[in-house]
DNA sequence: CCAGGGGCGTTTTTT
DNA sequence: ACGCCCCTGG
C-alpha cells in the first residue's frame, strides 16, 4: 500500500487544484517551461498564491521546479527579474540556479537576487549600515576570530576557573543569536542570583562590545542584525518589501529562527502610510500598490524535505517546515516523491533507513528506472583497510569507465580524511578534500587577509594585532600591551595609537617599526579610495556598482601590502620548506584576487573580503576537476554523484557518540545517513572499520545500527562484519563483547553474508529474524552512553617479515602467495594473490595471516 | 624578544 | 597523534 506513490490524503485538496481551470487558466500543455515535468512538478511551477510549500524528496527535481518557476514568473510578465529573491544554501547552488534560469529565459537574469541568506544579508547591511550605526566596510568574523576574542575575554575574567571554555561560550552565544536574543534581551531575563549566569552575561557583554568596537559582525549577526534593522526601521524594510514580490527559499528545513524571522519580515505587507512616505522619497510604488494604497506581502515559495534536516545543531528548527501551513495562511503544499536520480535499490535502502524515524510524515521515494546494482558493503580491520577498499573500488570503477569526478567519498567527521588521504596518495588516486581545513583558514592566508582587513576596516583591532608582528619586526607582547592599554585609557582606537606611537616613548627600533606599519596601512588605504554606496531607492548589488572612479584593484593593493611588509620575502628567506609552501599559498591568494577581479569587474576590496568570508565548503567544488571528492556528509547535502562511498558506518561515528546525549540526536544522525545515501545515482558503497585509531589508542568499533536497518538482500557484502571479525580468538570479538549469554549465533552477523557465502541463507535473511542480533544496542545495562566502544588489543603482526614469493594463510581468504611488500613500519602492506579469493592488499600489522 | 620544548585538549557536523 | 599554548633559556 505504502509502496504506491501518491499524495497523502491530507494534501489531496491542494493537489486537485491542478485540474481547476480557473486556477491554472494560463496552462498550455506545450509551454516549454512545463515540458517534461510530471504533474506535481507542473503544479509547483504553475501555482500562484501567497504561500507554497514544495515538499521535495531527495532527487525529485526540485532545482528544476524552482528554476522553471522563476522563469515562468518572468516569462509570463508576472514579475521583473529584479522582483525575485531566491535563497539557496550555497553560493555554488546560487550560481547554478542563475545559470539555469538564464538558460530557460534566454536572457539575463540581471537584477535578480539569487544568493545565500548570509550573502543577501551582507548586501543589505552594507547598504543600510548607517541606519544601524555600522561602517559599511564592517568585518565579518569567522569562528576562529570569535574563539580568539572569547579566549581573551575568558582569560581576562578568569572565567576558565569556573568552567567556561571558549568553545562552550561560542556555542551558547550562537544559539542565543539564532533565537534573535541579543545582549539586552538576555540581560533582562538572566537569573541574577546564579553566578555562572552572571559570568556568562559578562562574557557575552564584553564580546558584544568588542565586536562593536571593531566594527565587526559574526556569522549569526548577519542574519540577526538584518532582522533588527527591518524591525527598527520599517521604512528601510519597506524598500525591500516593495522590491521583492517573490521570495523563494531552498532547503527550508534547515532554516533557524532568525532566518525564519527574516523571511517573515520580507513577506510582510507595507502599510499605506509607509507607502506614502516611500512615494514622497521618489520610490516608485504605483505598479505594486493594492486598492487600499498599501503593498501586499510578497509571495513565498519554500522547498524542503524534513527528512534531510541535518542542521539542528546550529539552530535549524524543523517546525518551520512542519508548521508552514499554519504559519502562512493560504498556503498550499505540493509533494514531489518521484525520484529521477537513483536506482530503486538505492532508494529502497534510503527508505528502509529513514522509516525508522518515528514522528515523520510518511513519504516514500520511488523511481521507474529499475533496480540497478546492489549496494556493496565492506568491513575493514582498520580505517586504512577500509580506505584501501575504497581506493580499490574507485580504481575498478575508473577502469570500467566512471570518471573520477563522478565519485565521492563521504564521512561523518573531518578526522576520517587522514586514512583515506594516506591510501589515496599511495594509490595515486586523484582526489580533493572539499571543506575541511580550508585554504582561507591557513595561518599565512589569514595573515595576508588581515593586512587587507586592516586597510578596509581601521576599527578592526583583531586584524591589526594579528599583523603587528607578522612578519617579525621586533614588536613583542610588551609593546602590544602598552599600545592596547594606551588606546583604552585615552579613548583611541588601536590604529590611532599606532599612528601616534611616539607619545609612548618606545625605543628607536620599535618606534620605527610601528611607524613603518602605520604608514604602510595609511598608504594602502589611500589606494582604496572608498566610494560611498549610492542612495538610490533600488538596492543594487554592490559588486555591480561600477560608478566608483579609479579604484585601485584588490590585487594591486594586496601586492603592494605584501611587497612593503615583506611577508612573502621573509617566508622565502627562512629556508624552511614549509615556509616555502606558505609563500606559495600567499602567491595563490594573490592569483585568486586577480581571478576575483576578472569575474567581478569593478568589485571593491570589501567585496573581496565578503566573498572570502562567505565561501562555503561546497563552493570550492570544481566540476571540471578530474578528481574524486572527499567530504563530510553535511557538505554532501544538495550534491549528487554516480558512485558514492559512505565510510565509517560504526557506532560512535555514525551515529556519532556526541549526538547520543542530545534529544533527537539519533534521528538527526539517521537523516544524515539518509542524505548520504540519496546522493548516489547508480552505485552505493557502505563501509566500516572494525577498529579505529583515536588519540593514538586503537579502539574496537561495532557496526552502525543503521546498517541493520537495511534489509539483507539489498546489501552484497564483500566482507561482512561477521567475517571480518571471526579471528582465532586473538582479536576482540567486538560484536559479541557486550552480548549476554545469548544463543549460539547471538550477536554475530551472519557469516554466510561474507564473500564465501552467498547461498540460500543469505537470501532467506536469517539475520533479520534473530532477536539477539541487537542485544548490544538494546541491552539495558547502559543508558546515556552507547556501549559502542569496547577497548581491547588488536592483533599485532608488527614483527612478521614477509618477502615476495612466500606462502601465507589468511583466516578468511585461505592460502596465498606474497607478491610484493610496500610501506614501512606499522603501515607495511603485503600484496598477496590468494588461491581462491584473488589479489588483496593487507596491512601486515593487523592482518590475520601466518606464514606456512 | 624569540626559539624550542614540554604539556594538554582535542573531534561532530558549518554559514 | 597532532596542534596550540605556555614556559624557559639564550
Amino acid at each position: 500500500m505504502r509502496a504506491v506513490p501518491g499524495v497523502p490524503s491530507r494534501l489531496r485538496t491542494a493537489m486537485t487544484l491542478i485540474h481547476e481551470p480557473t486556477e491554472f487558466s494560463g496552462q498550455d500543455p506545450n509551454d516549454p517551461l512545463l515540458l517534461g515535468l510530471n504533474p506535481q512538478q507542473r503544479a509547483a511551477v504553475e501555482y500562484r498564491g501567497p504561500a507554497l510549500l514544495i515538499v521535495a524528496g531527495a532527487g525529485s527535481g526540485k532545482t528544476r521546479v524552482l528554476t522553471h518557476r522563476i522563469a515562468s514568473l518572468v516569462e509570463k510578465r508576472e514579475a521583473w527579474p529584479s522582483q525575485i529573491l531566491a535563497i539557496t544554501f550555497t553560493n555554488k547552488a546560487a550560481g547554478e540556479m542563475r545559470e539555469r534560469v538564464e538558460l530557460l529565459l534566454g536572457s539575463s537574469a540581471k537584477g535578480m537576487w539569487i544568493s545565500t541568506f548570509h550573502s543577501a544579508c551582507v548586501r543589505i547591511l552594507r547598504r543600510e549600515a548607517a541606519a544601524v550605526g555600522l561602517s559599511s566596510s564592517f568585518t565579518i568574523y569567522d569562528s576562529s576570530d570569535q574563539r580568539n576574542i572569547l579566549k581573551r575575554i575568558i582569560k581576562q575574567l578568569a572565567a576558565d576557573t569556573v568552567g567556561f571554555t571558549p568553545a562552550a561560550a561560542q556555542g551558547r552565544i550562537s544559539n542565543l543569536k539564532n533565537e534573535l536574543s541579543d545582549i539586552e534581551s538576555f540581560a533582562r531575563n538572566v537569573n541574577t542570583s546564579d553566578p555562572q549566569e552572571m559570568m556568562f552575561l559578562e562574557i557575552f557583554r564584553q564580546y558584544t562590545q568588542r565586536l562593536r568596537a571593531a566594527g565587526a559582525l559574526d556569522f549569526d549577526d548577519l542574519i540577526g542584525e538584518t532582522v533588527f534593522l527591518f524591525r527598527a526601521f520599517p521604512q528601510v524594510a519597506a524598500l525591500y518589501q516593495r522590491r521583492f514580490r517573490h521570495l523563494l527559499v531552498d532547503e527550508y528545513q534547515d532554516t533557524n529562527h532568525a532566518q525564519y524571522s527574516l523571511i517573515r519580515e520580507l513577506t510582510t505587507p507595507v502599510a499605506p502610510h509607509i507607502v506614502a512616505e516611500l512615494e514622497a522619497q521618489g520610490v516608485l510604488v504605483s505598479g505594486v500598490q493594492d486598492a487600499s494604497g498599501g503593498i501586499p506581502g510578497a509571495s513565498l515559495t519554500v522547498v524542503g524535505d524534513s527528512d534531510q534536516s541535518i542542521y539542528a545543531f546550529r539552530g535549524a528548527d524543523i517546525r518551520n517546515i512542519t508548521e508552514f501551513e499554519r504559519d502562512f495562511s493560504g498556503a498550499t503544499v505540493v509533494l514531489l516523491e518521484q525520484n529521477y536520480r537513483s536506482t530503486q535499490n538505492i532508494l529502497s535502502t534510503a527508505n528502509s533507513v529513514i522509516q525508522n524515524n518515528f514522528d515523520r510524515k510518511e513519504k516514500r521515494l520511488w523511481t521507474d528506472s529499475g533496480d540497478g546494482d546492489p549496494i556493496v558493503g565492506f568491513t575493514g580491520y582498520t580505517a586504512h583497510d577500509e580506505a584501501q577498499f575504497v581506493a580499490d573500488e574507485v580504481d575498478a570503477l575508473h577502469r570500467a569507465g566512471t570518471a573520477y569526478r563522478d565519485m565521492a567519498v563521504f564521512y561523518r567527521t573531518n578526522a576520517q580524511t587522514r586514512a583515506l588521504e594516506e591510501i589515496f596518495v599511495r594509490q595515486a588516486v586523484p582526489y580533493r578534500v572539499v571543506g575541511g581545513t580550508k585554504f582561507y583558514e591557513r595561518a599565512e592566508i589569514k595573515d595576508a587577509m588581515a593586512y587587507l582587513i586592516a586597510v578596509a576596516n581601521p576599527l578592526d583591532e583583531l586584524a591589526l594585532r594579528r599583523i603587528l608582528n607578522t612578519p617579525k619586526r621586533g614588536i613583542g607582547s610588551v609593546t602590544e600591551a602598552a599600545l592596547a592599554s594606551f588606546a583604552e585609557h585615552n579613548g583611541l582606537t588601536f590604529r590611532e595609537v599606532l599612528r601616534d606611537s611616539d607619545a609612548l616613548n618606545f625605543g628607536p627600533k620599535v618606534s620605527g617599526a610601528l611607524r613603518g606599519l602605520a604608514d604602510l596601512l595609511d598608504e594602502a588605504a589611500a589606494m582604496v579610495d572608498p566610494a560611498p554606496p549610492s542612495d538610490g531607492a533600488d538596492p543594487e548589488p554592490v559588486e555591480h556598482n561600477l560608478s566608483a572612479p579609479h579604484r585601485t584593484s584588490v590585487s594591486d593593493i594586496l601586492a603592494f601590502l605584501l611587497e612593503r611588509s615583506g611577508l612573502v620575502t621573509t617566508l622565502r628567506a627562512s629556508g624552511d620548506p614549509q615556509d616555502e609552501t606558505r609563500a606559495e599559498n600567499i602567491e595563490e591568494l594573490l592569483a585568486q584576487t586577480r581571478d576575483f577581479m576578472r569575474e567581478n569587474p569593478g568589485a571593491t576590496l570589501v567585496d573581496f573580503l565578503t566573498h572570502v568570508s562567505l565561501v562555503a565548503a561546497a563552493d570550492e567544488l570544481d566540476d571540471a576537476s578530474g578528481t574524486v571528492s572527499l567530504m563530510t556528509l553535511h557538505t554532501a547535502k544538495g550534491l549528487e554523484y554516480d558512485s558514492v562511498f559512505i565510510t565509517g558506518l560504526e557506532e560512535g561515528i555514525l551515529p556519532h557518540q556526541m549526538s547520543a546525549h542530545e534529544p533527537g540526536g539519533l534521528a538527526e544522525e539517521r537523516r544524515l545517513f539518509y542524505v548520504g545515501i540519496t546522493r548516489a545515482r547508480r552505485r552505493l558503497y557502505l563501509s566500516l572499520a572494525m577498529s579505529r585509531a583515536q588519540f593514538g589508542e586503537v579502539s574496537v568499533a561495532m557496526p552502525s545500527r543503521f546498517l541493520q536497518e537495511i534489509p539483507d538482500p539489498l546489501i552484497q557484502w564483500k566482507q561482512s562484519p561477521g567475517t571480518a571479525n571471526s579471528r582465532n580468538g586473538t582479536s576482540p570479538r567486538a560484536l559479541n563483547a557486550r552480548r549476554g549469554s545469548g544463543g549460539a549465533n547471538g550477536g554475530e552477523w551472519n557469516e554466510k553474508r561474507g564473500i564465501r557465502g552467498g547461498g540460500l541463507d543469505e537470501i532467506r535473511g536469517i539475520r533479520d529474524r534473530d532477536p539477539e542480533r541487537f542485544s548490544v544496542i538494546k541491552g539495558t545495562t547502559t543508558t546515556a552512553q552507547w556501549a559502542n566502544r569496547v577497548t581491547g588489543r588488536v592483533r599485532d603482526n608488527g614483527d612478521l617479515t614477509l618477502a615476495p614469493g612466500e606462502r601465507i594463510r589468511h583466516v578468511d581468504f585461505g592460502d596465498g602467495r606474497v607478491t610484493q611488500v610496500t610501506g614501512e613500519g606499522a603501515k607495511r602492506i603485503a600484496h598477496i594473490v590468494f588461491d581462491t579469493a584473488g589479489a588483496k592488499k593487507l596491512l601486515v600489522k593487523i592482518a590475520p595471516i601466518e606464514k606456512i
